[in-house]
This record gives C-alpha cells, sequence and structure tokens, in this order.
DNA sequence: TATGAATGAGCCTTCATTCAT
DNA sequence: TATGAATGAAGGCTCATTCAT
C-alpha cells in the first residue's frame, strides 16, 4: 500500500472519529446514527465498517481517547503552570500535589463541558486503565500511565501499589464527579471538592512508604 | 376508584416492574422491547404506558429499587449476623464496622449476580441518593438513608458531613467495584476488597468528630 | 330527564364543541385525539361517545357551526355599517352591495384567521347549503339561508335561481380566497379582491331578472 | 452512477407513484399505510422513505400530477374533436370555446370518477398553479399553463391578466363541481352546468380587451 | 349518564448492515 | 478501497373504541 493511500486512510478514519465524538456529544450517542455520522465525515455509509466494527467500538475507542487527553491535559497544565520555562534547579517533585492538580484540573474541565461528562458517564478510568485492555494501537495515542510511572520513579517519596492507588483515586473523583456535576445531589462540584481532595490525599498517604 | 381497580392497578404496575427486570437483566436493557415486557407482564402495550411514560422512566424506576434493596440486604444481614436474636445488652454500635460489612456485602452480592451489577451500572448511589431526587412514592419503598440517620444517632462516636461520607463511599465502592468485577483489570475484586476497605475506614476517619 | 340534567347535557355538548374546535385550529384536525378533546372539556374519554358518533361528525357539525357564523356575522357587519340605529326611510335595500360587502368581510375574516380558514379548508358553503343536508338541529343555529331568502324578497331587483347565484359565488370566494391566503399564489388577496368582486357583479347580474 | 441504476431508481418512483395513487383512489389516503404502498409497489417499507419524505410529499405530488393530467387531457380531447387531422387551415381559434369544452370535459370525467374527483378534493387548481410552487421537477410531467400562454398567443382575441380569469375559472369549477358531484346539493351536475358554463365565459368576458 | 382503565391493532419511521457496482 | 441504494426487522408509541363499574 502506497503512502499516499495509507495517508488517506487515516484522515478518514480520524475524520470519523473527530465527526463522531462532535455528534455524540452533540446529540448523544444513541441519538446519533452511523449515517449521521458517515453523512458529517464526508464518507459512505459503507465505509464505516472498513474502520469500525460497529457504532460500539467506535465509542470506546474514543472514550479511551477522550479520557486519555483529559489526562494528559491536566498534567501539562500541572507542568505549564509549575516549571514553565526551566527544566532546571526545581523543587523535589510533589506526587500528591501532581495528582490533586490533575484531578482539580480534570473536574473543572468536565463541569464546563458536561456533554463531555455525559459521553464519557463514569468512564473517566479508561483514560488510564482500559487502554491496555482495549488492545488501542498506542502510537500515537496519549499514555498518561506511562507519565505516571515516570512520576513515581522520580518521586523522593515511594508508594506501595501505586497504580492501585491511581485506580481508587480516579473512579472516586469520576463517580464523585459524575454524580456531583450531574445530579447536584448530595452537593455539587464547588462544595464537594474540598472533600475529595481530602480522600484524594488519604488514599495517597494509605499507600506511601515510610 | 374503588379498592378493587386500585389493588388491580398496583398488581399491573408490580408486574410491569418485575417482569421488566428480569428481561433487563437477562437480555439487557437495550435488546428488551415493551413488547417483551407487556408479553411478560401479561398486559397489552399501551398498557405499558399508563404506568410508565417510557422505558428510561422504568428503568430509573427499578435503578431506585433495586440498588434500595441492596443496601436494606446488606443492612439486614448486619443485623442478622450480629444481634439475632436479643435487642438488649448489645455492645455499643459500630458504624465503621456496619457500612464496612454492607459494602463488602454488596460488593459480594454484585459479583454473585453480575446481570444486577451489569444493569446498575455505576449508579450504585441511586440506592440511597437519587430517591429523593426522582420523586419516587416512598410509601413501601425500602430506604436505607432512614436507617443512617438512626445508626448515627445512636453512635457513640460522631460524624461531620456523614452523607458526605456515606456519598463518598457508595460511589467509591460502586465505581471500582464495577470496574473490578467487569474489567478485572487493574485488579479483581478479591484482590481489590482490601484496598478498598482501608478507604473506607480513611473516609470515615477522616469525617469523625474527636 | 329533569331539565336540570338537560341544561348539564348541554352544557357539556357545548364544552366538547368549544374546546375541540380551539383545539383543532391549534393543533389542526389530525394532531388531535379524542383524547386531548375530552381532557380539554373536562369529561371523560368515554363520554365523548355519548355526544358524538366519532370525530369526524364533530368536525362536520363544527364546520356548518364555524361557517354559518362567518355569514351571520358578515351580515350583522353590513347591518351595522350600513343603518346603525333606525330602521326606517332607508334607502331600498341593494343585494349586490349586501353580497360583496359580506364576502369581503368574510374574506378579511378568514386572512386574519387563519387556523380557522385551515380548519374551514374550502368548505366556506357548508356555512349555507350543508346544513340542511347533514340534518343540523337549527334550533339555535344561526342560518344565514334564511336571511338570504328575506333580502330577496325586499329587494327591488328580481333574481332568477338566487340560491344558484349564492352557491356560485360562495364556492368561487371559498375556494379562490383560500389559495390565494394560504399560497398566495397566483396572487395574493389583496389584490386578488378587485376581480374576485367584479365576478360576483357578473354572477348575480346574470341571474337578475329585468 | 450508472445508468442502469438511475433507470431503475426511476421505475421504482414510478411505481410508487402509480401504486399508491391506485390505493389512494381505492381505500383513501387515511386508509393507505405505507406498508400497502411499499408492498404494491414491490419495494421494501424503506425504501419508500428514499423516494419521498412521507406520504403528505407524495400526495401533494400525486395531486399536481393527477390534476395536470386532467387538464392535459382535456385538452388533447379538444384538439382531437376539433382539428383531428390537418394543422392548417382551421378556423381561428377561440379561447373561450377551448377552456370552455375543456371544463365541461374535466367536470365529466370527474363525475365518471368520483375516486380521482375525492383524492383531488377541491384542489383542481394544483394541476395549473401549484406545480411552481411545489418545486415540482417538470422534466416529463404535463404542463398546462405552458399551452394556456400558447393558446393566447395564437388568439386574435386578447385577455388582461389571463392567468387570473383562468385562475377564477378553475377554483369555481373545481369548487362547486367538488359539492355538485359529491353532495347534489343545492343542484347535480347536471344541472349546475349550463350555469357554470355561462359564468365561466362572463369570468373571460370581463377580461377581454377590446 | 358517566367513567377511565384497558385494549391491541397498526402506524410511521429508523437504522445497522449488505452487496452489486 | 469505496460507494450508496436497498433492505426489512424492529421499535416506540398513539389512539379510537369498548366495557365493567
Amino acid at each position: 500500500m502506497s503512502e499516499k493511500v495509507t495517508s488517506k486512510k487515516r484522515q478518514k478514519r480520524e475524520s470519523l472519529l473527530r465527526q463522531s465524538f462532535q455528534l455524540f456529544t452533540e446529540k448523544g450517542f444513541q441519538n446519533t446514527s452511523i449515517s449521521d455520522i458517515a453523512k458529517n465525515a464526508g464518507v459512505a455509509k459503507g465505509t464505516f465498517y472498513l474502520y469500525f466494527k460497529d457504532k460500539y467500538d467506535l465509542r470506546n475507542r474514543l472514550t479511551i481517547h477522550e479520557a486519555s487527553k483529559l489526562f494528559i491535559n491536566a498534567y501539562n497544565a500541572f507542568i505549564n503552570e509549575h516549571s514553565p520555562d526551566s527544566d532546571e534547579n526545581h523543587a523535589p517533585l510533589d506526587v500528591e500535589k501532581i495528582i490533586v492538580f490533575m484531578m482539580e484540573h480534570i473536574l473543572d474541565e468536565l463541569e464546563s463541558n458536561k456533554p463531555l461528562l455525559v459521553f464519557l458517564n463514569k468512564n473517566l478510568s479508561w483514560g488510564v486503565f482500559r487502554n491496555a485492555i482495549y488492545g488501542e494501537p498506542k502510537e500515537d495515542e496519549p499514555d498518561f500511565y506511562y507519565l505516571y510511572r515516570n512520576i513515581l520513579e522520580e518521586s523522593p517519596v515511594k508508594y506501595r501499589d501505586p497504580e492501585i492507588a491511581l485506580f481508587l483515586i480516579v473512579e472516586l473523583v469520576g463517580a464523585a464527579g459524575y454524580s456531583s456535576i450531574i445530579y447536584k445531589d448530595p452537593l455539587d462540584l464547588e462544595h464537594l471538592k474540598p472533600y475529595l481532595i481530602r480522600e484524594i490525599h488519604n488514599i495517597l498517604k494509605s499507600h506511601e512508604i515510610i
């Protein structure tokens, strides 16, 4: 297969992903038909099936992709805010600070983008953990889990079962954040945040190796 | 309206609820049609719409009902196991013990009843918190939140914002439990449990009033 | 049957008529269900069938009633405008003037009340001619045909087959008026009117007995 | 798209049109389901929606088509009867004669084909005037309006606003003819005709340029 | 007379999927 | 690879009508 063709293929695939995400967040997953997606992506209906098994396959890949992006963006935001220009002579890396910052960042983004929140449902953890299972072709996919391991390595504080700590944190933030943002019950996000942050600290603390 | 009619109506409503839950857990929500439900409940299709707005209305009511039952059952199991016959001279009531016991009980029940887990998705918290919002007619509905307040009253240990503690616990258990049971990733339930229990303790501890 | 009951019955019948007309003009005939009508009229669904055979029966009676009202109103408007207070020493009665005035009046009313126009469709003539056929209980129904005969009697100018003249005029005005108001093609009402009026004169002239 | 496909599509469209017209006139518009139409046309139900927006879209196109045909047929009947073989040395073209002949011809056809009359309702004028508005693809559609302009051009007698004259005539004939044929009230068609014809003459006369 | 719960046929419409081109 | 016309099962839902009360 020539490179030209390959690049055309990638373009189509990306157009399908981009447009379907747009439609899913706009009108909801159920109300988006493959027809819609194909039309918006500028390809024929049959072409869809050359790239994805079905709508659910597509949704899963999008969920992983979008949740991952959330983590990567949050991490980058932390970097920008805490060492904008220089890499050297920075304070010792503080895992708790990073994780808390990131979770707040993610919650804020989700609150300001409810369609995305609804699309992700409570599957925020797919951004870190489903990646492996779903056999997502990494290639150009962002991967926070890899960054997380780096952070841990550079951290002066060490953790027992750090991936479980992360898992618990992400599930807690994903689920409680969803309920809080969508239903504002038993608490809206603004008021829930301090409690959530305290528990994130708790979880990390209980995994610390002293 | 005569009593006869009223009772017949209640019967129909309950038949619809029972049969639809059966079908939802058996074949999944999407794959269950209103035709199926009506047929199984022994009523005409149109009758369905006299009792529920649509399939989603029905699902929400079922979710609340089934999740509530989970809490009530867990609580009853605790009672049976710890003071099976006598009410008097029992040890001082231990909230942490109750909550941890209940969460383990719920997780075990969900692991042994995956269709129920799938049906509830990650909405375990509806069993405690969505009730109010969805304006569910309490009447004969079990209500754990009421029991929880009683427990707190009788507890010698007091808690700050106890409903938030419960909320955080339930969301954490519901979401992490779901991922763990369904995907066994990053950890299956058996191995996740100790971590989860530790965090339940942590959450309660951090709400304790010393 | 006691008078009380009879009056209650009349009330219900009238409520059904009034509310259904309201709904028909608001949402259209097809989109109005008997449920809607009964609900708005404050009676049970089954009650509808005690008063009307079906929705079509109801529509026909309403059509006759509303179209009749249009003629009566137009006639009254003429009277008010041309001999507001005194009956005596008025100019000789001019049939053409009356008819032309009335048709203009009706067209103006229909243009300003399109839902009514749509409801009547092109059945304006039912206001004069379908009454007899449909065996409408006259009682308190307005009846323009009766007035028309009076007018003719008092007119110094006499007409051959005057009911046919009226029929032709009403059908022409009803049909051409409808198309003109609804489609504005080939001409909107404002521009069509002079042509229409000329033909009304023509029709009457050709029925004059010289 | 290959010619083969295009031709197949045209075939399907025509089959749908033909069969639906058949069913509408046989059983009425309301009592004809899209299922019926698809079945009779030999296509799948879903295919219907590839060709028409809905049943109303279909009805409108059929109304235009069938009403147009009525005019074309009437015109051809006139031609056949008045200059069956030779084009040359015919008497000067007489617009009034043509129009009156055509209207009589149309009325006779409608009386002998009441299902068609019922289907067209009082929308005979769509055969001449709605065509433009509904954006009907002319292509192979008959178009009487074009013929009418030709007739006018060749006529020694000239008319002011001839399309309005035609409009008034067609609306009058359509509406009065409908009532007369369907209700025979206030006059059946046989007895109404002379009056109608006289008014057609009147209308044309009043548009003549002397 | 009046009710309104129950019916269930039947409607329109959507849509994932196929396949000949 | 790509197309898009065709499929037809399946779905949700409405509604006129009935009938036991």
